[in-house]
RNA sequence: GGCGGCAUAGCCAAGUGGUAAGGCGGAGGCCUGCAAAGCCUUUAUUCCCCGGUUCGAAUCCGGGUGCCGCCUCCA
């Protein structure tokens, strides 16, 4: 079976197939580093980070591309109030991002390209756009007109005509200069307001519309039609429309063959808003002493085109569903001997995950195909048919499909102290002398200092509570 | 006002025409000195509501209700 990807430009699963057989070239939209990301934001970079491990399990050599974008209103605005530098703000969120990455497991793409250092490579893409008139000045600013591009709308599948001017209620339409309120400015003359933030170029002082970046930098690390352009649903119109459009009537090709877009994450039902006070960014979350995984676990869960709610009880839920992850890999790790090589359990395993990922990433039946071989594999270890070998095959295992799903990895121990280690044996001598009271003391002691004592067939385990 | 998506158990969530995956939680049992872990049984006669199509609908169609997204720089 092959993968199927829901491609949005034709609103159905399509087979994947590749520009360049065994490479994949996808570019992922990512933050406006002007502020820490939130756990909507990494719903996002997680769906990404899925696709790119799975397309990587499947064999293709992944190129990944990630913006940031570092010139932007908002950000501009912020510079403008607290008097700090573009640059300095810019840095300590694209630092902060980084390590959030990190924290999730969300793998590194192959570049991180920056706006900002990419100046020159939009203005040429805007001059080409003028050389083929798709272009108008108004005072000083560059607008792409929209009537040049009879299939703008191709992705939205929006009918321009029906397009209610400022409905969003986002943007002062007073501030454009443009011919059509529906035409986007792809470069930006320099105001006051802008202070020091503008480039000299041969287009004029000032700075880029925020669509171009986009375009003009998938293109020099992807080349000019490429397989994959993810974003969040809310990106499909106008963002990636306009992207379309200043790519297509530059270069005369197709830009990407598959759209690929994920749904929102609500909070408790309820759209994420710092009024409802249900806002969170990720270091939020792990103020409150939440695993991070987790939250990774959590996010990864729900099919990425469905929206998904986040509770703190369904946070709980994954905790406790990596603790059993964790614990049957304990077991597995423990086994001597040979027996049972599980062969059989193994590849019907893979065979379910890999068929259920190929399916547009239904992660949620992957991971039902995990945890009925946990369960299979459990009762063959309480029958003790299985030793080393069939140990070393289940965790091969769990190690592959880890490196698609990232939540599948043993638990991080640190070393269990000598004295947690030392009354763990005194309480093993009260067992063995009958003295229950003393031992159960004991084992509640260690409890209570976060040490869980499990009384196996082979003696005492310790683990973290 | 226009366009699009979603609604499945206490919670999270698969399934999109053939009689409800999986995880968490709850209940009972096995194991255990007692626990924990694990295993077994059980927990939605039913998939937001009302109609319709069909031998058959959670799945298709129509109408409601609710939530979410977009309508010019929000994942």
């Amino acid at each position: 079976m092959s993968l199927r990807l829901f491609n949005t430009l034709s609103r159905m699963k399509e087979t994947f197939v590749p520009l360049e057989a065994g490479r994949v070239r996808m570019y992922t939209c990512g933050p406006t580093i002007y502020n820490f990301a939130h756990i909507g934001n990494f719903r996002a970079y997680m769906f990404e980070d899925l696709l790119r491990r799975h397309l990587k399990y499947r064999g293709f050599q992944v190129t990944q591309v990630m913006n940031l974008t570092d010139v932007e209103d908002k950000l501009i605005r912020t510079c403008r109030q607290t008097g700090e530098a573009l640059k300095s703000v810019t840095d300590r969120y694209a630092k902060a991002f980084f390590e959030d990455l990190d924290t999730l497991g969300i793998e590194r793409a192959e570049v991180y390209p920056a706006a900002t250092d990419h100046i020159p490579e939009m203005v040429e893409l805007i001059k080409k756009l003028r050389g083929h008139g798709h272009t108008y000045e108004a005072n000083g600013s560059i607008y792409f007109r929209l009537s040049s591009y009879a299939k703008y709308g191709q992705l939205s599948h929006m009918d321009m005509s029906q397009l209610q001017t400022g409905a969003s209620g986002r943007v002062d339409t007073d501030e454009y200069d443009a011919e059509d309120a529906r035409d986007f400015a792809l470069w930006k003359a320099w105001d006051e307001e802008d202070g020091d933030v503008y480039w000299e170029t041969e287009l004029g002082k000032g700075r880029p519309g925020w669509h171009i970046e986009c375009s003009a930098m998938s293109m020099k690390y992807l080349g000019e039609s490429f397989d994959i352009h993810c974003g969040g649903v809310d990106n499909m119109f106008p963002h990636h429309e306009n992207e379309i459009a200043q790519a297509e009537c530059a270069t005369g090709k197709t830009f990407v063959k598959y759209w690929l877009h994920n749904a929102h994450l609500v909070v408790d039902g309820k759209k994420m808003s710092k009024s409802l006070g249900n806002f969170y960014t990720l270091r939020d979350l792990l103020a409150k002493k939440i695993d991070p995984l987790a939250i990774r676990y959590l996010l990864i869960g729900t099919h990425y085109r469905q929206p998904s709610n986040f509770t703190f009880e369904a946070l709980d839920a994954a905790s406790q569903a990596l603790r059993r992850i964790r614990d049957f890999r304990i077991r597995l790790a423990e086994l001597r001997g040979t027996g049972e090589d599980l062969a059989g359990v193994c590849a019907a395993c893979e065979t379910a995950f890999a068929e259920a990922m190929d399916d547009d990433l239904n992660v949620s039946g992957a991971l039902a195909a995990v945890f009925d071989f946990i369960r299979d594999v459990n009762k063959l270890l309480d029958e003790a048919n299985v030793g080393a070998d069939g140990a070393a095959n289940a965790l091969a295992l769990l190690d592959r499909l880890n490196a698609v799903t990232g939540v599948l990895a043993p638990a991080t121990e640190a070393a269990v102290p000598q004295d947690v280690l030392d009354r763990v044996m005194e309480r093993q001598q009260a067992r063995r002398n009958k003295d229950f009271a003393r031992s159960d003391a004991l084992r509640d002691q260690l409890l209570a200092e976060g040490w869980v004592i499990e009384d196996t067939a082979s003696g005492p385990r310790v683990k973290r509570a």
